[in-house]
DNA sequence: ATATGACCCTGTATACGCTACAGGGTCATA
DNA sequence: TATGACCCTGTAGCGTATACAGGGTCATAT
């Protein structure tokens, strides 16, 4: 057969992924289904593994399945403005921003919190004192 | 019937929580079970109220719900030391800088990609080239 | 007495993004 | 032919809730 389809464990190596995560993108539309074998393995060709690098490379940028759904298919109209690749983006750096700030804050209180702990016992800690209701 | 039995209506409204996540909370060792009244409603007590308040402080400063389950067993032992408290409060907050300085990572990958984008078609977009592989 | 509506009950399904089985089939090599 | 690496499907689990279906209870209004 062709010497480019690839199995399931080829791009799984070849992508860092887990057999059942490319399993699990497939089921949940991120990557087309392959055409089997007779053996009914799925058979890879170069562009699902195109395709599955794109998903980790974007995910390991912290886009969500949907935001990488959204990716692709603007990704497949190539003749498309940009814009909507950029809203994509500018908004998850916005989420990425807000988080951010939320664990700032939160951190600025654990500090306060775990400063004033003087390690006595348990009942006079103030990490309990602040936790608990008045 | 006694006046300081409160129903589950009232521990939601008092702490902010929605009823079924009470339920949830009860269901998975966080919260005792209540005693019940004729009709099967749940009969809450004082304690109850300000364990749940405790919850969700807690949870508001981003402890996990096994964190908590182990802080609530110290804050119960009262006579034990503080060290406890404090090993599981400064776990956390180094998991919280943890987060905090991966996703400044991310967010300075995030601004170099999207900074990159003139906003023409698709075919030339350079957030789709970042995403795409070589 | 009854009707309404607010509240409560249990149990199950859903969300996210995987991961880990169980129980089987296929394929290359010794 | 036997072994072991690989593949298949289907299901359940993680954490932290939230939502809903289908029913029961309770207080108030008429």
């Amino acid at each position: 057969m062709n010497s480019s389809i690839l199995t399931i464990g080829h791009l799984a190596r070849q992508t860092g992924t887990k057999v059942e995560t490319i399993r699990f993108y497939e089921k949940n539309g991120l990557l087309p289904e392959p055409s089997r074998t007779e053996g009914n393995y799925r058979a890879y060709e170069p562009d699902h593994l195109n395709r599955l690098s794109f998903i980790r490379r974007a995910r390991d940028l912290g886009f969500s399945l949907d935001q990488i759904r959204a990716l692709l298919a603007l990704s497949d109209n190539r003749g498309q403005s940009c814009a909507a690749v950029d809203a994509i983006a500018s908004k998850h750096r916005a989420e990425v921003e807000k988080k951010i700030s939320d664990l700032m804050a939160l951190k600025t209180e654990l500090d306060r919190m775990i400063d004033q702990c003087g390690c006595g016992v348990v009942a006079d800690c103030r990490i309990i004192e602040t936790l608990s209701p008045k």
